[in-house]
DNA sequence: AGATTTACGTTCGAATATGTTCTGTTCCGT
DNA sequence: ACGGAACAGAACATATTCGAACGTAAATCT
């Protein structure tokens, strides 16, 4: 058997169980682990597999579970799957929505996947790219260029110009800090530039927080609470942080799971 | 036995198994092997079959116009790595670099991902990705943002006016097929005008372009062959094609192995 | 016929593919 | 936390394959 029949066999296993161990494939390809460890190179090396201890995975199942993001993404999973459940009802056919780069705005992505007729606008590779894995052709996916920070948004002054020529029925935003006196805030300056430009380009501003979030702080603010109009957060959130936002947002949600 | 028949014979047996390898091909035949490697060397010229490493393989036709990116990414395999590293050779540290979508582009991507202090603009969140993954911090990648095509192209209004705002030392393009008449070409419309654009915010225009892309025909033309001013390909151009691409571009790389 | 082209085989150095051995790493049950 | 089992990858050995260069013979041209 060629090297070549080889990988198209080993592409088309990953493929069908989303992954592969190398002991397996010795088994059923019959050749040795060594031969089967190469063959995983070249298929990584290509983009088209990715190689994890044990075998090797299919890139876009992994994509969504890279070390860093799923060190985060698993934190407060339970909290931010029920904000995000919650921010997606108030999500219609026909609209047309920014999302910011995030954990919480992701697992949105994954909930808006399946409304049609939308339009999504984010500048996260991440939220483009599950929105795109299972897009129907009713949705449009607009990525917002620039260059791209550790938390995986893109920023810039090539991102704030393409936001200001947009104008979206909502936004919505994931933070990194809040607090009652500096509002939204953000640990990179350009990624707060980034999200200023999102609030100001849509009709209104949702904000997606679990109330870990509450007190931290990040080294720069991009919008007042004054301007939030819907804020969803979990049951945990300390009292005393929640009578601050009823006061101050819009409306205050509080998402049970 | 005729040439011809020969030929016939290696092509019913590919279409019969999906691949052959050249010690059978020597028995079954009764010929010497190098008689053989012309045999697949011809038809791999005509695009009928892939040679691999021991034999041949189909190349399965694709009937969709935009074939996807992890199906593109095998063929013409060795020629692409040969032509992307004649390319690096253009790129020098300090440069501003455009690459648009493609695979031979993607390749090339991970070659300047060892050359420092560079910047690369690009409109493939492939390209993008292959950069950041080895990234060192000299490196700023931009990513273009825009809208997906299926083949990996972020592209549309967003998309041309980023890269309008931008001014770049050299630009190089994959393309999907050329001639001597129509010049560059891509099977989409939003796709060419967006590279149109990338080849008019750059000095210099490099195309990178395997063999099998001459004659074959997009729907848009995006660049005439005077306008490109380094174009690099392999030695299995027709002379043909070979004379035309030496008439009218700056200067015609052929990249060995 | 003589010259030229074409097809095919042979030789040989280099590249490639694969298996084996060995050493260090990672995983997982206790 | 620990120890055995599975796994990874470097280094080496071997066999296969590749393709350039050259030789020869048949086919084709003039």
């Amino acid at each position: 058997m060629l090297a070549r029949q080889r990988q198209e066999h080993i592409l088309e296993a990953v493929r069908r169980h989303g992954a592969v161990r190398v002991s397996e494939l010795v088994d059923s390809l019959g050749v040795s682990d060594m031969t089967v460890r190469r063959d995983l190179d070249a298929l990584s090396g290509r983009g088209l597999v990715e190689k994890v201890h044990g075998g090797a995975v299919s890139v876009h199942r992994n994509t969504t579970d890279e070390p860093s993001f799923a060190a985060k993404s698993n934190r407060q999973l339970p909290e931010k799957t029920a904000i995000a459940r919650a921010a997606a009802e108030l999500v219609e056919p026909g609209m047309a929505v920014g999302l910011s780069a995030g954990t919480t705005t992701w697992s949105l992505a994954t909930r808006l996947a399946e409304i049609g007729d939308l339009t999504v606008v984010t500048n996260s590779i991440r939220v483009a790219e599950v929105l795109h894995a299972r897009s129907d052709p009713s949705q449009t996916v607009v990525l917002i260029g620039g260059i791209r920070t550790p938390s995986d948004a893109l920023v810039g002054p090539l991102a704030v110009a393409a936001i200001r020529s947009l104008h979206l029925d909502a936004v919505f935003m994931g933070v990194h800090g809040i607090d009652g006196r500096s509002g939204l805030m953000t640990p990179n300056l350009m990624e707060a530039e980034t999200n200023r430009a999102l609030v100001e380009s849509a009709r209104r501003l949702v904000v997606l927080c679990d109330h870990t979030k509450w007190g931290t702080v990040g080294i720069s603010s991009f919008a007042r609470l004054d301007e939030v109009d819907v804020l969803i957060t979990d049951p945990a959130l300390d009292p005393d942080a929640r009578r601050q936002l009823e006061d101050q947002v819009g409306r205050l949600e509080v998402a049970v799971r």
